[in-house]
DNA sequence: GTGTTTGCAAAGTGTTTGCAATTTA
DNA sequence: TAAATTGCAAACACTTTGCAAACAC
């Protein structure tokens, strides 16, 4: 039984994954509708709401594998919870606290100046911004 | 039972926290040794290393208090971890994933440019550089 | 003395894992 | 059919909490 947006299939195809029930019905949720950023819970009770049958051990799994396959990019901004970005590309990131929103700066936009050598011994391997914001009380 | 470094209850006094053991105890080893960047697990080895009593819940507890009272700063890097840094001022940081090391990068050295406006609604809080290096393979 | 803080153990949260049953190719 | 993937429930790591006993001021 497969059937999804054959976008989504292609992508899969791409990545080398299998082309499984769960993660043509993901690849459906996360990637037809431009930039996103989602936390497991999030895809998890989306995927129930669209009558999808997925369980959320499966949503895990399923987002470490889209990740590994360079589909998506784990977000670092909170520590109980983590971020699934769509976008793949070096870039940056607002971030509100109080509603758990993340919203892309694009990487090309931004120069960073004076940035010191990396430790010995070490190299960069990439180079994040999070701007967090809180809602201006105006 | 009060005794501990003199310099560790001036900043607790400063605070407007009251002098405990664990308090006194724990920015003793904080506060002593220049900047450092510490999980609630590391300081709470530390403290029975050094003979110190306290429990991991009163490090948990410790080290929040802190971070309110503007002792420390938390920094998230690792979704499974938090750490607390002694610098309060605004700066950046390299980490490596592979030992958990931070290090911080001072911030009046670097510039970033090309920031858009936050959100509509919403103020800049901060904005922190994360440098992730990984070991050369040099 | 009064209100705060501690420590313990239990509960909580987000995430991972073991394994039999299912599914893909 | 062989190998990969799923789903469930149990296990996990880190963190927080409830509450009685201990402590600071």
């Amino acid at each position: 039984m497969l059937r999804s947006s054959p976008y989504a299939a292609e992508r899969l195809r791409a990545a080398g994954l299998r082309l499984t029930r769960p993660r043509l019905a993901l690849a459906g949720l996360l990637f037809s509708n431009g930039d996103r950023h989602v936390t497991a819970e999030q895809l998890f009770d989306e995927a129930v709401k669209t009558k999808i049958l997925v369980s959320l051990a499966t949503v895990y799994n399923v987002l470490h594998q889209f990740t590994e396959a360079g589909l998506l990019r784990e977000v670092i901004v909170e520590p109980e919870r983590s971020y699934f970005d769509t976008h793949v590309e070096p870039h940056h990131h607002f971030f509100c606290e109080a509603n758990g929103i993340l919203q892309d700066i694009s990487g090309e936009d931004v120069t960073i100046k004076g940035l010191p050598a990396p430790p010995p011994g070490t190299e960069i391997d990439s180079v994040e911004v999070i701007v967090r914001v809180r809602a201006s009380r105006a």
